[in-house]
DNA sequence: ATGTCCTACACCGTAGGA
């Protein structure tokens, strides 16, 4: 089974693109952020046709998360808990019935820039709830899949240059502590675990030339309970989306799990 | 650290987010 996590930047604004990743890499689960719509405006038809049945979790111009998946869904969970008071459509959750079951969630983290600032004290209480979370799903004893943007850079080598992102959110030692968290209550980083080269990028910024450059960072993450862990396979970065006409900034990570 | 792109809203430019 592949499990596919991929921001977007707006479904809409590049649903051919997305369409012909979508054909390319026939995956069984695709996990989407930043889909920016609201649950109406989902090109739903569209991505039904290739025989996904799918699950939304949209805003109106900002953020937006969705699952697609060629087994049923059951079980889904909009938003994490403790998200009462949060407006921001960053989190989906859903039981994936194929052969094994599998829990997978869609995660659009927040971004947290400027840093230091309120935005960037919402990024970490935000991971304090989704590592709350997390823990539960481990007592479920189940393969549980956590895809999505974390907006983190796990280490110095996950980027082009270091130094350009000292003072930026996604590098701060608190934020790369919270991502660690997840690993140390026993989550597995898949990319790390079965292939932990540096600079394998998962985003380049439109501006600058970044990708001309490959100016980029590894911020798209799959964490692994111990369940999903051993069935991993491999982890591969679709690298070749980015330079595709209309790209979204981010490209796909897939994992290949024996389920 | 900004050579871009997306969205909305009030209008065919500008602001805000990343």
């Amino acid at each position: 089974m592949k499990i596919a996590s991929w921001n977007v930047n707006s479904v809409n604004a590049r649903l051919p693109t997305v369409l012909e990743v979508l054909k390319n890499l026939e995956l069984d689960v695709v996990c989407f952020q930043e889909i920016k719509c609201i649950d109406d405006n989902f090109p739903r038809l569209e991505i039904e046709d290739m025989g996904y049945n799918i699950i939304t979790h949209g805003q109106k111009s900002y953020n937006g998360v969705a699952i697609l998946s060629k087994h049923p869904i059951e079980d889904v969970q909009i938003g994490l808990p403790g998200d009462d008071e949060d407006d921001q459509a960053r989190y989906i959750e859903a039981l994936i019935m194929g052969e094994t079951p599998v829990r997978v969630a869609s995660i659009y983290l927040p971004n947290g820039n400027p840093f230091p600032g309120p935005k960037f004290d919402y990024k970490l209480a935000w991971m304090d709830r989704l590592n709350a979370r997390a823990k539960e799903l481990l007592s479920y004893e189940e393969a549980v899949v956590l895809a999505g943007d974390y907006n983190c850079i796990p280490r110095d080598e996950d980027c082009y240059d270091p130094a350009a992102w000292v003072d930026d959110a996604l590098a701060q030692p608190e934020t790369r502590g919270k991502f660690r968290e997840l690993q140390w209550m026993g989550y597995t980083e898949g990319f790390a675990a079965r292939d932990n080269r540096g600079h394998q990028y998962t985003f380049w910024d439109y501006q600058a030339g970044a990708w001309q450059k490959d100016n980029g960072i590894r911020i798209d993450h799959l964490l692994c309970s111990p369940q999903a862990a051993d069935k991993l396979k491999s982890v591969s970065i679709y690298k070749d989306a980015r330079g595709m006409t209309k790209p979204s900034d981010h490209v796909p990570i897939i994992g290949e799990f024996e389920l």
